[in-house]
DNA sequence: TTATTTTTGAGACTCAATCTCATTAAAGGA
DNA sequence: TCCTTTAATGAGATTGAGTCTCAAAAATAA
């Protein structure tokens, strides 16, 4: 854990923000799984442990996180932004099954490099990029 | 515009929906352009012809032509549901200019191999998939 | 300690999209 | 044609994720 406090408090510094316990929390909270989950899930099982961080901090915060890239904003077209850590993990996109909700991960070098490939082909920079499968998985078919 | 015509009146049988001229109008605009437009830009562009249909109709009116894929609706991470008539256009994914804003489409065989081999691998059944890229346009760049 | 600056939180607000329900229009008889 | 039934429409209310406001609280500097 304390690596990623000094994470935290790199990115404050970074953005010329005080460290706060409300940040720390909220950071923590993110940390603690590998899931893809929103904005209000978050802010709900912090409250729920009895901790006191208002929403507003608690969209303020993960939006530095993004920004400072420790934690990676994702929309799967439910119309909800789903938030991910980026400890330990490397670049990656989704596969969705639209039965029972689970999301799994995949990279594909290839894939990749055709996407370069396809970017030089129309003079275009890639900033980022979304790659999703919709479908289902191999308990819902 | 005849086929047009019959495009829709089979969609909405096949829904058990009656054809009206609301639903014709929305239908019209939707064809008028290639571009990928959303839903308040397509009821406003109605409105300031003189046509009168109401917001609501021209959302479910929407909602049935991509039901019944005449309409294709794009999510591109802005928060609006873009739209896109689909007469003759193949499948094709989408490469945006975050800076003008400018959509290309593109589309790979290769990447489309792959994704399935990657379904494979996961057994997964894909229904849809999202592909696209965001960057800068070879005149914002 | 006091002064200054930033952060927090409660709730108001925004905006795309959906829903409600009274009114209007279409379809199917007689 | 007129009448009955059923569906569609439209104005405005509502929803829901996310953002904004501003007074109070907390952190930092003097």
């Amino acid at each position: 854990m304390a690596t990623n406090i000094q994470l935290l408090k790199d990115s404050l510094q970074n953005e010329g923000l005080r460290y706060t316990s409300q940040r720390q929390i909220v950071w923590d909270e993110i940390c603690k799984t590998d899931d893809h989950r929103d904005a209000e899930e978050i802010y709900f099982t912090i409250k729920q442990s009895g901790k006191k961080v208002s929403r507003a901090t608690v969209y303020r915060t993960i939006d530095v996180l993004v920004k400072n890239n420790l934690v990676r904003k994702l929309k799967l077209g439910d119309g909800r932004n789903r938030y991910e850590n980026k400890l330990d993990r490397g670049h990656h996109d989704h596969i969705v099954c639209i039965q029972c909700g689970k999301i799994d991960e995949f990279m594909d070098e290839n894939i990749e490099k055709l996407q370069d490939e396809i970017a030089k082909k129309y003079q275009f920079k890639i900033v980022r990029h979304i790659h999703q499968l919709f479908g289902l998985c191999r308990d819902c078919r």
